[in-house]
RNA sequence: GGGAUGUUGGUCUAGCUCGGUGAAUGACAUUGCUCUUAUAUGGCGAAAGUCGGCGGUUCAAUUCCGCCACAUCCCA
């Protein structure tokens, strides 16, 4: 029979508990169970299988278990298949670093992308691995076994398949995307990349005007930091709201921003100028100017669109540097490019991604782009556009491969799923969706898909899904492939050891239906967010057989992270709208992230990551569980500190020691459970009994409430509170003294009944938070004191509240308890009087007779718990009477008005009757007669002070006034002593290890006589209370025979000096 | 650079969304007293805050608006 330890060590716990589930194949014993329940349909975000799992993770995968278990409880069949995301950019830089090819930049002519690809598939595995290992240490009870892969050959051509799909609607094409670019490396990279990359670079700066066509002797004076892209300007931006003013500079008027006039003449060196025009920009939207390279670049003379070298106005101009006028090159900046498509300005990108200049600028041809930032502004200074010429170190993006700065690029390529057409039916769908919380889904996710952009999925990357389409190397026609089978039927070179990934998928070479050439495919991967994306269709093989996906879709419930919103959130909605025209999940709760204990972002750099292993290794899964599901709302942010973690699992502390009690007393009465017995009796039990069997309904109700709308938080919270406001605190002393009567008693009987009835039904709830703690207990308590119980708490049924155990009366009679405890407290604190010693007399004056019923009822309760002779109950307030009030002068107002007549003033006062003196004061005048004259008091010259007489102490709470008679008697004095000795026996005793049941000898001795008599009285309570069977009082003239004793310890209890023999008698 | 979210006593936090009379919940730490043969616990008190900074709207703002600072996220 094994005994819970002494202390509850969570490690040991769990470690013990996951034997069990491994040994027993729990976990499959549950899923056998509830096969013929309902469906509840759980759909995995699949984790990237790059990194070690962190806390951050931890707190996702804890949620996602807790919902799990609880719906498993309540009788569903739980669909919770686990899935990976394996493939994508961060895979592919790992494996680079650790290869060392990172600074090489080219993966096919280094390592081969055979072997490259190899790699990324050993790191994903080994990383893969590790999730599951932290997965199963975490309690998460998810299908590892049958979880899907993104990159598993049957899994990508659901990709594909929707790829084909998407193009058969129109929603797939090309698009121009500006990216950055390293020109060495010959690749974009991402934005992560990027921000990898920054340092300083000195560059040139110049300030260039441009000729206003239509407006005599006019320039705009723009200002940019990378001349080459001169060459492609399109426009100049200004502020919309910025005042822009035409100076005169010696017979020529030139535009600048007014803010920045100073500035730009300084550098110019134009001395005198003066102003002439103001206008604010977005009056000036239109004009057009003169290309400074219109002669030398074909381009710029083959168009004339609107605004095709022209004024336009955007917010994104700034006053911090320039003019105010901002150079505009649609193919060379994000900015430039949002504003070219805003306008409708064809885009010039006359470079290659080598950074050469293409033969669209002749003059160039060839020429690195850097390398013509000399030539430019030489070239504008010939044309006598050029006003000043200065250098600038600023911080700019470099390639953080091999240090190269970037360039924007706009390339044409991309491949992009459209939002035309579509976005109506995504917000329709969204709108169809549960949020929680609510905010989350109609407003962020909401705004955001209202505005989204075209999507673009192709990445110029190794270890992806290929992009499926095929381009005719002859006629530039396209062909979108939607399957492995409709691939090698078309193919006319298809290699033997194919899959589906580069390179072997590159191999493959089609025959064109229109021109009969050969198709070569495009050479994308495809955005791993498209892959997690099909997940509702893919994690289930639909391609084979459907017929499980449509008996699960649409699912009922995901979760992640806020910042899955623009990623799997959006994806999976995107393609589940143009496939199955609706939203793939119901019910979508999103969560917020982990911060380090000072609230920063937990970052590899930083060093202040928290692995999850880690964690669960040094503070045990079911502290850490419950301290992230409690501590905050899913959606806010929480900083993860041990501390707090700490004070968070004390409550489990207090829940372990309410069962180690239980144990102890059940073991030794033999006790097994009877429900029957317990309901057949439970009219005649205690108060508390009822009262704990009513909480605990509530607690169920208000849980089940809070689980039904993904609030864990709450729910989390109710069940730490019930442990140590309800259980611990009140039921626990109440129930204590019972467990020293005779075994058979029923009240005895009746207080274990209810406890196990109270810990069974709690540790069914408290599971899906704690599994382990609560397994734990089910198996090594639980299981022991009744017949027929499950071998694992996860095969019960989820408790509902039981309507007849509820007695709302009985729970609000305990609150006045509570209040009443409180109050005496207070009242007794105040005049310094133990709890230990009673008292005569605990009044209330009850607020409303419903109170007064109630603090009746719990008369026999209360003499015992208040430790009074006597409780009484009124509704009006007799003790008033027994108030004195007193009257204080406040001479800061009274002084300045009577100044020498003060001191008659504050005599007549003390002789005033002050209770008049106030009614008065309150309700109109009061008039007082000082040395024949009529003094009147205004409110605030005097202040009142109600006093007490010295045998009554008072405090005042939510139900009304507690007035404690703390008059003392003999026989007070004596029961108070008596009880201080007992307390130090007690301490005594435990410190010797004494068992309960274990009876002992006792000498006393007392440093005065008149204790001793005190003690006399109470001798045989004495004896009981502490199992003595012999008991030696003494008194100053003589000593006990102390060597008889095998433990004696000396005491102090205010000014009386007590000696303690003690000795076990077996 | 653009957008989103947050900033409450020494520390961590409640007040979850909707424009206004409880100057604000609890915990930790500090401190006085006290209870306890389940508890490295508990109880009653004390002390502690201009609800990030600045400006505005109003009779009135922690709660509304604007700007700024800091932090986090997303997009570029």
């Amino acid at each position: 029979m094994s005994q819970l330890p002494k202390r509850y060590d969570p490690l040991v716990v769990e470690k013990e508990v996951l034997d069990f589930w491994k040994k027993e194949k729990v976990y499959d014993k549950t899923i056998e169970l509830r096969s013929s329940g309902p469906k509840w349909n759980f759909l995995e975000g699949p984790p990237t299988t790059n990194g070690f799992m962190h806390v951050g993770h931890a707190r996702g995968r804890a949620m996602k278990d807790t919902q799990i278990r609880y719906m498993t409880m309540r009788g569903y069949d739980v669909w919770r298949r686990g899935g990976w995301d394996m493939q994508g950019l961060p895979v592919e830089l790992e494996v680079e670093k650790k290869e060392g090819i990172a600074e090489k930049g080219l993966i096919g002519s280094d390592v081969g992308m055979d072997v490259f690809v190899q790699k990324c598939k050993d790191l994903v595995d080994f990383y893969l691995e590790r999730w599951v290992d932290d997965s199963v240490r975490l309690g998460l009870w998810l299908d590892y076994p049958n979880a899907y892969q993104t990159r598993k050959d049957d899994y990508i051509e659901h990709v594909w398949h929707f790829l084909k799909l998407a193009n058969e609607k129109g929603l797939l094409g090309r698009g121009y995307r500006v990216n950055p670019t390293c020109p060495r490396c010959v690749t974009a990279l991402s934005g992560h990349e990027v921000s990898q990359g920054y340092a300083t670079k000195v560059d040139p700066s110049i300030y260039v005007k441009f000729e206003l066509v239509d407006r005599e002797n006019e320039y705009l004076v723009i200002w940019t930091t990378t001349p080459f892209t001169l060459i492609s300007n399109e426009m100049v931006s200004v502020h919309p709201k910025y005042k822009y003013v035409k100076l005169d500079v010696g017979g020529e008027f030139w535009w600048v921003v007014e803010d920045l006039v100073e500035t730009v003449m300084e550098k110019a060196k134009v001395e005198s100028y003066s102003k002439v025009e103001f206008l604010t920009g977005k009056k000036m939207l239109g004009w057009k100017y003169k290309h400074p390279f219109h002669d030398e670049v074909p381009f710029h003379q083959e168009h004339d669109e609107k605004y095709m070298h022209a004024v336009v106005t955007g917010k994104h101009v700034t006053v911090e540097d320039g003019t105010g006028l901002v150079h505009t090159a649609p193919g060379f900046g994000p900015d430039d490019f949002e504003m070219g498509k805003e306008y409708n300005v064809p885009i010039l990108a006359p470079v290659d991604t080598t950074g050469k200049f293409t033969a669209e600028v002749p003059m160039f041809e060839g020429k690195m782009v850097f390398d013509t930032n000399d030539e430019v502004p030489r070239l504008l200074k010939e044309k006598g556009l050029l006003v000043h010429e200065e250098t600038i170190s600023h911080e700019y993006p470099h390639c953080w491969r091999c240090d190269t700065p970037l360039i924007y690029l706009a390339d044409k390529t991309q491949w992009f799923l459209k939002m035309t057409g579509v976005r109506d039916n995504l917000v329709k769908a969204n709108d169809d969706v549960d949020w929680t919380p609510d905010w989350a889904g109609a407003g962020r996710f909401g705004d955001w898909l209202a505005n989204a952009d075209d999507w673009c999925i192709s990445r110029s990357r190794v270890w992806g899904s290929p992009l499926p389409v095929w381009v005719c190397d002859n006629c530039q026609s396209e062909v979108v492939i939607g399957s492995r089978k409709e691939l090698k039927e078309r193919a006319i070179k298809f290699p033997d050891d194919f899959e589906m990934h580069r390179p072997w998928v590159d191999e493959v070479v089609l025959k064109c239906e229109k021109c009969e050439g050969e198709m070569h495919r495009e050479q994308f991967v495809t955005d791993c967010w498209l892959d997690s994306g099909m997940a509702h269709t893919a994690s289930v093989d639909y391609l084979k057989d459907p017929s499980l996906f449509n008996s699960l879709f649409p699912y009922d419930f995901i979760t992640e992270a806020v910042d899955q919103s623009r990623g799997w959130f959006y994806s999976l909605l995107y393609t589940s709208v143009v496939m199955h025209r609706r939203a793939p999940f119901k019910d979508c709760v999103s969560q917020e992230h982990v911060l380090d204990e000072d609230g920063g972002k937990m970052s590899k750099s930083r060093g202040n990551v928290v692995w999850a292993k880690d964690a669960l290794e040094t503070i045990g899964a079911d502290p850490f569980r419950i301290f992230m599901l409690t501590r905050a709302a899913s959606w806010s942010r929480m900083n993860h500190s041990q501390k707090e973690i700490d004070l968070t699992r004390k409550k489990l502390d207090v829940l372990w020691n309410v069962v180690l009690f239980s144990e102890t007393y059940m073991e030794l009465d033999k006790f097994k459970f009877d429900n029957k017995r317990m309901m057949k009796f439970l009219p005649k039990a205690n108060l508390e009994d009822k009262w704990l069997l009513s909480r605990l309904q509530s607690v169920l109700k208000e849980y089940h409430e809070q689980m039904d709308k993904y609030l864990w938080h709450h729910a989390g919270r109710i069940l730490l509170e019930f442990i140590s406001e309800d259980l611990s605190r009140v039921y626990l002393p109440l129930v204590k003294k019972r467990v020293w009567l005779d075994s058979e008693d029923p009240k005895k009987v009746m207080a274990y009944d209810v406890m196990y009835y109270t810990l069974q039904t709690f540790m069914r709830i408290l599971n899906p938070f704690t599994p382990f703690l609560s397994e734990k207990i089910h198996k090594d308590f639980l299981v022991r004191f009744a017949e027929g119980q499950p071998e694992s708490v996860n095969l019960t049924d989820m408790p509902m509240p039981v309507d007849n155990l509820l007695d709302k009366e009985m729970e609000a009679t305990f609150d006045v308890l509570q209040e009443l405890r409180t109050a005496s407290s207070h009242a007794r604190n105040k005049r310094g009087v133990k709890l230990r010693h009673p008292v005569a007399k605990v009044t209330l004056i009850a607020q409303d007779k419903d109170t007064r019923k109630r603090a009746e009822s719990l008369k026999d309760l209360l003499l015992d718990d208040l430790n009074t002779r006597d409780f009484e109950s009124l509704l009006t307030d007799v003790m008033a009477e027994f108030t004195q009030l007193s009257v204080k002068p406040n001479y800061k107002t009274l002084g300045p008005k009577y100044k020498d007549m003060m001191k008659d003033i504050v005599a007549q006062l003390q002789k005033e009757d002050a209770v008049k003196l106030r009614t008065n004061l309150e309700t109109g005048k009061a008039i007082m007669q000082v040395r024949g004259k009529k003094v009147e008091l205004a409110e605030g010259d005097v202040e009142f002070e109600e006093s007490l007489p010295e045998h009554l102490s008072y405090a005042d709470c939510k139900i009304g006034k507690v007035y404690v008679d703390v008059t003392r008697t003999k026989e007070l004095e004596a029961e108070g002593l008596v009880r201080d000795v007992t307390r130090r026996v007690q301490v005594m005793r435990k410190e010797m290890d004494l068992k309960v049941e274990q009876s002992i000898d006792i000498a006393l001795h007392f440093s005065d006589e008149e204790s001793v008599e005190l003690a006399k009285m109470f001798e045989n309570h004495l004896k009981n209370e502490t199992r003595a069977r012999h008991l030696d009082l003494a008194g100053p003239d003589r000593e006990p025979a102390w060597k008889k004793y095998s433990y004696v310890k000396e005491w102090e209890i205010d000014d009386l000096k007590l000696k303690v023999g003690m000795t076990s008698t077996g």
